[in-house]
DNA sequence: TAATTCACATACCGATTGGTATGTGAATTA
DNA sequence: TAATTCACATACCAATCGGTATGTGAATTA
């Protein structure tokens, strides 16, 4: 069963997401959950620390399908192809109905205005690039992948992209910007550095 | 010489880029300018007037010397290495102590915000689009450029990688991330299609 | 030079902000 | 069953918000 706590976050973390940390009053988050600010500062100290909880939240909902599909292939290509996959089929409908990519806009949002939170957005957006270059290591040491390829470079590349296709297709309301950008990513890098 | 106008929004313009349309209030711009409210409510309608004029300041600051550097190369493979140059050499220096991409930071910032400043924003997106798809669609017309190409795919996946290399070189604050997407860019797609 | 206009500054407005202190009914515990 | 705790709701707070109405000195015009 889901705690109150869990709720209040469930219904305030898309509104986090869309309009960000100034643009989301108490107002709003009380409307969502149909609770008063009293439960809400009964389960959270503050508003930064809804905003926190929220954006991990936000952030868990989109990385945990991702992990799944890259955890049952096998294989690094598989794993990096899987990566792709991902954000074609999945990831558009579920930023659009969430408010796009959390660490996008959360980097953005908060980076002049919250340290705290940029803070959180660097470490996730770190930790994603570690797994990719994580995946692309060990297909060069399984010989999957060129020895040559510097897969540090690679990983922050590819999320580059992705970001910004995202972005583009979020901006112009068109899911064909993230597919592209995905074929491009299998195209250009991941079947140029496949043994 | 400078109107106070224009004095106003070159001191308000990179408030609005790092601290978004919410974050940006008028206390702020205030103090900022060292003017009174008085005085900015002489020269602008209200507050999204402001911010309206305010964008394009941005976006004019960051286009102008990427389309000084493309107008003065001749040849659509020449003007392409010309966009790569402009943000490998200067585009970063320019973001950071400006505040970021405006595209970027309205595109995101203004989305379940401000409709009418969102639109703008979708705006400029899609003329830069369109200015690179000319130059691609010049190229092949001049049998500079493979004929298969398909120019505006083309276009929208290099912004799709600037927009995403500049995010990730403004949240880890390391300019690599843009020079490697630029790098890419040239090895992966100008070198690609060239004939 | 008297009147007017310009370019702001000052003072104020209701509404909303994040946050807190207190109230309260139901459930739990003793 | 009496006392206490839990899980919120209600009521209030100073501060700040965007915006406006009025004041004012200097420059311009008549």
């Amino acid at each position: 069963m889901e705690t109150t706590q869990e709720y209040i976050l469930e219904k305030v973390a898309p509104l986090f997401n869309k309009k960000g940390y100034n643009g989301t009053s108490l107002s709003e988050i009380t409307k969502a959950t149909n609770l008063t600010k009293g439960a809400v500062y009964f389960y959270f100290r503050n508003k930064e620390d809804l905003a926190f909880q929220a954006f991990h939240l936000n952030v868990k909902k989109l990385v945990k399908p991702l992990n799944n599909v890259v955890i049952e292939r096998k294989g690094a290509i598989n794993k990096l192809y899987g990566m792709t996959f991902y954000f074609k089929e999945y990831y558009y409908e579920l930023a659009s109905e969430r408010g796009g990519c959390p660490l996008l806009n959360l980097g953005v949002d908060a980076r002049f205005n919250n340290p705290i939170l940029f803070e959180e957005a660097r470490k996730i957006c770190d930790r994603l690039i570690q797994n990719t270059a994580t995946i692309i290591a060990h297909g060069i040491k399984h010989k999957e992948i060129k020895e040559a390829t510097d897969a540090h470079t690679l990983a922050t590349n590819i999320y580059s992209m992705i970001e910004g296709g995202i972005f583009m297709s979020l901006i112009t309301q068109n899911k064909n910007y993230i597919v592209n950008i995905a074929n491009h990513i299998e195209s250009a890098i991941i079947e140029q550095i496949r043994l």
